[in-house]
RNA sequence: GGAGGGGUACCCAAGCGGUCAACGGGGGCAGACUGUAAAUCUGUUGGCUCAGCCUUCGUAGGUUCGAAUCCUACCCCCUCCA
C-alpha cells in the first residue's frame, strides 16, 4: 500500500486545488477504501481529451486503491449544468438523457477500471424525492449565495436571464454528495462552487464533508476556449489514430506545454527534462510528436500510434499523399463537368459558392497540379478519375462517369 | 400590473427609406512564410445554371416605384417602478 504521503504527491500532480488538503491527509490515514464522486452531465456523447483531465485523476485514485463512483446526472442533465455558461441551456428530454448516458458507460472503460467503479445516476434518488422535500432542499441555501457564483452574477448584472431551474443545479449536484456520502469530489475548477455546496450541503446533513478537489480545464485546439464538442476544438478519444496525432501536432507550442502538463503520464522530471532542451533548441516539432505518439498509443496501441506518426510525417513532411483516399463516384449527365460542381458534389466545399472561392484563393489541386481558372472542367467518362485536394487537408479521390455510360440494371429502379 | 430599452449574418456590433448581401471587430476558411506551430501579411466568409439572378436583418402583414430602415399586430429578452 502506497504511504499517505507518496498517495498525497500523486494525487496533487495537475490537480488546481485541493479543499482541504488537512481534512483529505486524514481521510487518506483512515486506511479505508474512499468513495471518489465525479458527476458527469450525459449532454455531451464523445468523450474527448478534455474529459480526461478528471478521469485520468480518477483513474489514479483507483490505483491507490480507492472506489470511484462515476455519477450520470442523468436527473440534473435534465436542468443543464449553468456552469461556465452565459445563456439558459434548454431542459434535456428523458429520451435524450438515456442515448447520452449509455454512451459514456462505453467509454469511460477505456481509462478507469471496472472493477473499482460504480456507475451512478442521480435519477436513482431524484425520481423519489417530492416537491416537499426538493423545497426543504431549497431553503438551505440563499439567492445571494447563488448569485456570488461568478457566472450566475455575470449573467444576473449583464442583464442576461437566469431561469429559477438553473439555481437548483448546484443544489441537486450538492445533493448527490449527500446521498452517496461522498468523501472527496472532483470536477474541473469551473466545477468549484458546485463542489463546496456539497461540502455545505453535507454538513447541514450531518455528514463529515467532502474534500473538494478540482482539475484545470483543459483549453481545445485553439487554445483559448475550453475544450468542447460544441466549439469542435476537440480531439476525441475514439478518433481515428491519424486525426488525433494531427490534431495534437496541429496545436501550438504554448499549448502543447499545457498538454504535456496535463496529459502526458511521464514523469514530471521528463517533461522538465523536454522544456530544457526545448530552451537549447531543439525543435518543438519533433517534442510535440513525443506526445502526440504518447496519446495516440495510449487509446489505440503502439503499432497503431507508429503508423499514424509514420504517415504524418510522409504526408506532411514529404508532402505525399495519405494512403488511404476517400473516393466518390459522381456521374454527369454531360461529357464535362466543371469543377466547382465536382467540388461540391464530392462534399469537398459546402457549396458551389465556396467551391468557386475556393478555385479563386489557389486552393484547389486536381492531380497535384493547382487550378485556378474557374471555369475549369472536367471530362466525364470511363477512366476519368481524378485527385482532388481543396488546402491542405481535405482531398478526395473522384471518379466522373457519364450517365449514358451507366450499364442500364444499375440504374436507379423506380 | 405600469413605464422604458432591445431583438441585424457563426459571435459581438454598425446601419435607421434607395449607393445594403449589409461598415468594423472576433472567429472560420484559403494563399504566402513555416515545423500542418506561433506571429505576420493577403484574400475570403448567404445561395445559384455566378459579369447576372434569387433568398436574408425576431415573426406575420401593410405603406412606398423602392424597406434592415416607416406603420400595425404578434413573439421573445432586459431594466426600473409596483
Amino acid at each position: 500500500m502506497t504511504s499517505v504521503a507518496e498517495a498525497m504527491v500523486q494525487i496533487r500532480r495537475g490537480a488546481d486545488e485541493i479543499l482541504i488538503e488537512e481534512e483529505l491527509i486524514k481521510k487518506l490515514e483512515e486506511g479505508r477504501p474512499l468513495r471518489i464522486k465525479a458527476g458527469f452531465d450525459p449532454t455531451a456523447p464523445d468523450l474527448h481529451l478534455g474529459h480526461t483531465v478528471l478521469i485520468n485523476k480518477l483513474r489514479q485514485f483507483q490505483d491507490l486503491g480507492h472506489e470511484v463512483i462515476f455519477l450520470i446526472g442523468d436527473f440534473t442533465g435534465m436542468i443543464g449544468d449553468p456552469s461556465g455558461k452565459s445563456t439558459t441551456r434548454p431542459p434535456l428530454t428523458r429520451e435524450d438523457v438515456v442515448v447520452y448516458a449509455k454512451t459514456y458507460k462505453e467509454q469511460i472503460f477505456k481509462i478507469l477500471d471496472p472493477e473499482r467503479t460504480r456507475v451512478e445516476f442521480n435519477s436513482r434518488w431524484m425520481d423519489k424525492m417530492e416537491a416537499a422535500d426538493l423545497i426543504r432542499l431549497a431553503s438551505r441555501y440563499t439567492v445571494a449565495r447563488m448569485l456570488e457564483r461568478d457566472d450566475f452574477h455575470k449573467r444576473y448584472s449583464g442583464n442576461q436571464p437566469i431561469a429559477i431551474h438553473e439555481f437548483l443545479y448546484p443544489l441537486v449536484q450538492g445533493y448527490d454528495s449527500v446521498a452517496l456520502h461522498a468523501d472527496i469530489e472532483l470536477g474541473g475548477t469551473d466545477q468549484k462552487f458546485n463542489l463546496l455546496v456539497g461540502r455545505q450541503l453535507q454538513t447541514v446533513y450531518g455528514q463529515s464533508p467532502q474534500v473538494v478537489l478540482t482539475m484545470p480545464i483543459l483549453e481545445g485546439l485553439d487554445g483559448v476556449q475550453k475544450m468542447s464538442k460544441s466549439l469542435d476544438n476537440f480531439i476525441g478519444i475514439d478518433e481515428l489514430p491519424v486525426e488525433m496525432f494531427g490534431k495534437v501536432m496541429s496545436i501550438s507550442d504554448v499549448l502543447m506545454w499545457r498538454y504535456y502538463d496535463l496529459l502526458s503520464f511521464h514523469p514530471l522530471s521528463e517533461i522538465e527534462r523536454l522544456k530544457r532542451k526545448a530552451k537549447q533548441g531543439m525543435n518543438p516539432r519533433d517534442i510535440k510528436m513525443q506526445l502526440a505518439d504518447e496519446i495516440v498509443h495510449r487509446y489505440h496501441g503502439k503499432s497503431a500510434a507508429e503508423r499514424a506518426k509514420s504517415e504524418f510525417i510522409a504526408r506532411f513532411q514529404r508532402n505525399e499523399l495519405p494512403e488511404n483516399i476517400e473516393e466518390k463516384n459522381l456521374v454527369s449527365s454531360d461529357p464535362s463537368l466543371l469543377l466547382a460542381q465536382v467540388l461540391k458534389q464530392s462534399g469537398l466545399t459546402s457549396s458551389t459558392s465556396e467551391a468557386r472561392r475556393m478555385i479563386q484563393q489557389g486552393a484547389v489541386r486536381v492531380d497535384a497540379g493547382r487550378v485556378d481558372d474557374i471555369d475549369c472542367k472536367l471530362r466525364a467518362g470511363p477512366g476519368c478519375i481524378y485527385i482532388i485536394q481543396v488546402g491542405k487537408r481535405r482531398v478526395t479521390r473522384v471518379k466522373l462517369t457519364r450517365s449514358g455510360d451507366l450499364p442500364p440494371f444499375s440504374r436507379t429502379p423506380v
